[in-house]
DNA sequence: AATGAATGAGGATTCATTCAT
DNA sequence: TATGAATGAATCCTCATTCAT
């Protein structure tokens, strides 16, 4: 029998995920030590563990959530989903460019992660083929042009944190005239 | 007298920093000890830290080391090295993109490192306008298809890294049938 | 909840500093190693830094006890002050001589540690000018008397240390002879 | 069969003794790392060790030079010998206060070290005596009184290295007039 | 005689994690 | 539930010393 209630619980376990996400977009996850966590969020060190057994599990816990914003804002199934995703790297609100990029980094490492990331742009891939299959012209293989968005989208996320007055408009203006071309 | 040949001091100095890249592309800088370069290349820690001052200062030497290459590749004004790059990343003897991935999450945390990186990229942007200028239709403003086509490349770097069966021709392909729409 | 009484922590902190104390009387702060402090406190390595950020901070923290000592001794206002200051250097159970060395060797390179060293001897100086004034004869200006005191004390130090069967009673008779011929 | 005269060894002896006994005065025996001798003398490590077996003997070779300068000073029967030698203490060319307390403190540990600046005293005692012998009025050994008068020495180095303003003349002056008053 | 590249044990310090309260 | 004092292995780096040339 639980003593607090599992709203208290979830919001305890979000606190921690979102302090920890704040550190880790900031400093990376090897330079962000468990006590800068702690302080960020304003509990114990002690407690931190009751939701997360390790270092390594809160990594993990990041990159599924992570994961799960951008498949959530695909599977809606609107015709621009793809240009509102590439517009909203440019949005200053959005800070998780730099996470990623961490996150990427331990994918090389780390089965898990990679597993994750890769899952996450799987999913990317369906949602995208679906939306594409039928509009394109003969001689074009859905898979290599959804393959080609999402490398845009990636490497987007990429110069946009070394540039944070990249202008996203022309950008996606241009890769609205790309696909315009084709489709 | 064992003053040495400036030769012999270059090759060790490559020695230290290949075998550092090597443990780098593996496990990430941070999980990488001295001790694990140490052991890879085959010299004292003592002598290490007679060409590099510091882990972090090797970690800036690697990065400015793989900027150089990269900037070299494209320097060559053949009219398909921008395809020809793109194939690279598919050739297994290069592991250098998940050597690429830690620099990019090392770049949000060092500004030493992401002035490198952006430089590296401003230098491609350069190379690449100036090979596209006059060949564009009307309405296309070179500089941010350039920075499309950077994106794609960064873009294919990240998913090669998480699946070695990707398709590297199909890729490449689609990315020429795009550009060739245009021009 | 280990949340713990203030008085236990200053009884760590005092506990650690006797320990570090007591190493650094016996073989210099160089020659002490971190590892042999925590040996002697019997806590962790990691809890000493709880308390000390460096070990020159412990240096320091060291030095500014010691200082506060000897300022006390001398605070109350009796006349025999000064030479019972030179009978408790002769008292075995008064290891600070040892400490005293140590700590002028370092006084040469930190400046922190020669301000707080000659902090402590202007106090002493303000003290015994104050004990002083108007008892002595024309022609004798009390500060520089009082450097010579205080130089008795010092060079009685460095005496003990090196003889520990010196006759501090004949030494302090002498003294007291020599201050009375004046007085 | 020596290669070159004994001259040029002994040169080479003393121009890495003086180079060490500057380190040494500037920053104490254990932060002065050899390199740092190494460079302020001008040759290379290897030869170094081939006037010295260690950075200890090289150590203990400054406090024997050291100490033969100080009886040096003393054997010179002069009346004023030990005027003259206070005196000394506040010239800005005898650099060799800080040097002192490097000693002091590292005689706390090494009984080599302890030993020679033990017989240095001793050797100023036994001069000092007999200079005094039959001078004193009844009822003053000259053995504690020698004592404070080396005691009066110690810690005008000490006081020196603290505050090079200090005013030598008076404290000389002061410590004459002590002295008149007794003899 | 002289060099300085090379060694590697040892040093200070950090940090993920535990557990008594 | 929550705390934060306590742990100690692991990390980066230094430096006295050696030895091939």
């Amino acid at each position: 029998m639980p003593r607090v209630s599992e709203a208290h619980l979830n919001a305890r376990r979000q606190q921690i995920l979102d302090a920890a996400a704040a550190c880790f977009a900031r400093e990376g996850f090897h330079r962000t030590s468990m006590q800068d966590i702690v302080r960020e969020c304003g509990v114990s060190a002690g407690l931190v563990y009751r939701y997360f057994a390790s270092k390594d599990e809160m990594i993990e816990a990041i990159v599924g959530e992570w994961h799960s914003h951008r498949v959530a804002a695909l599977s809606v199934p609107l015709d621009r989903a793809y240009l509102e995703l590439l517009r909203e790297i440019g949005r200053p609100e959005a800070p998780d460019g730099r996470l990623a990029l961490q996150v990427w980094a331990e994918s090389v490492r780390s089965p898990e992660i990679r597993a994750l990331s890769r899952g996450n742009v799987d999913a990317m891939r369906d949602a995208l083929v679906a939306q594409l299959e039928g509009a394109l012209p003969a001689g074009f293989d859905p898979d290599p042009l959804v393959r080609v968005m999402i490398a845009i989208y990636q490497g987007l996320i990429v110069q946009t944190v070394w540039d944070e007055n990249l202008d996203n408009d022309a950008f996606v203006r241009t890769v609205a005239a790309l696909i315009a071309r084709i489709l």
